[in-house]
DNA sequence: CGCCACCCATGACATCTGTCATCCCCGGTT
DNA sequence: AACCGGGGATGACAGATGTCATGGGTGGCG
């Protein structure tokens, strides 16, 4: 429904056609391929592909095409990893809806559009300090596991996963692995 | 933007007219008593009032005025909660745009406007199982906080702390406080 | 009045978590 | 060859968490 909706949106700009739409991460390309198409505007979280990793695969597939990302969610994580799939703009849907249109223009011509405070943020943040499996290991603990769990499911030792969690919960400033997630998740970090 | 959004997306049909827009809960009884409108259409999640307030509050002081709830979240609660607030009609953002304008014709002829997948889900569940207090320690928890920070935020003893959240862990039916939350959360509990 | 639900608390107990020291293996770097 | 980071593991320990029995206070309801 929001999609539909930005597409009405976006429609009642003069300069802008919105040729496709597709519900999914993983329809992303087909579609861009099937449409002659200047810009992908890309939700992150969606089913299928995130919105990050369609990027990705529209820059190497498709390097002319630009891409935009729009998310619910300004984490400074979204935003470096936006960037390095090479992304050209980086919008969050708190915005006012002029902003929208104005950052498709501003790409066509080459300009990268992002939010400066945004920017700064995770400029501030650095780069994620968590390894693979600590990053994992903290992911799967989100629906609120419990050690033995998580040992079976990532086929670890019961210690291993305490290992894991440990510094994972150092390395975010948390005082446990429920904080531990809360943090990593603010920063974009899982 | 969203909001900014949907407004466009119902200004294309000939029938609706967008009179009114606000960004938050707690602004807008003000907005639908200075302007004349036939059916209020809110979110759930709002910074001031969430959309459940809001609701309560307009069918209170404007009984007239028809109430439409549309929420990211299809929560069992939510829909619950929503029809004891008095709302005409329930949608979920996932559900194809043209159901929206739809809805609110219908709601003005009169009807009510529920998904049945929903409506069932919420009937088998029952009511919220959980007390005041525990609704309010589980939730206070979510963020990670120790006992120790949530007997002082709520000014319990921690023993008291941990036999309301043993409750509300056995309530939901979870194995500890990080499963809870996610459960009572997906339910529309808190 | 008795019953019950809810609120608040204590103490005891078993288990789970988080931390730390220490070890092994592997693949890069220097 | 020496070193380091990452992955994986063990054992020990302190503290946090979850459970249970038990008690007291309040207010509603039959």
């Amino acid at each position: 429904m929001v999609r539909e909706a930005l597409a009405a949106l976006l429609g009642l700009e003069g300069d802008i056609d919105v040729v496709a739409q597709v519900a999914r991460g993983d329809e992303v390309l087909d579609a861009a391929r099937a449409t002659p198409v200047d810009v992908a505007l890309l939700d992150i979280e969606m089913p299928g592909l995130t919105g990050l990793e369609a990027a990705a695969l529209l820059r190497r597939e498709l390097p002319a095409l630009k891409v935009v990302i729009l998310t619910t969610f300004g984490r400074p994580g979204y935003l470096r990893r936006a960037m390095e799939s090479g992304a050209d703009a980086f919008l969050v849907k708190d915005a006012p809806a002029a902003r929208l249109a104005d950052a498709l223009r501003r790409v066509l011509r080459g300009e990268r559009v992002i939010d400066p405070t945004l920017a700064a943020a995770a400029l501030a943040d650095g780069a994620n300090p968590l390894t693979d499996r600590e990053r994992a290991v903290l992911t799967a603990s989100a629906d609120g596991s419990t050690n033995a769990e998580l040992a079976a499911r990532l086929h670890l030792s019961n210690g291993t996963v305490r290992n894991y969690l440990s510094t994972a919960i150092q390395k975010t400033g948390a005082r446990n692995r429920a904080e531990a997630v809360r943090i990593a998740r603010d920063k974009g970090w899982l």
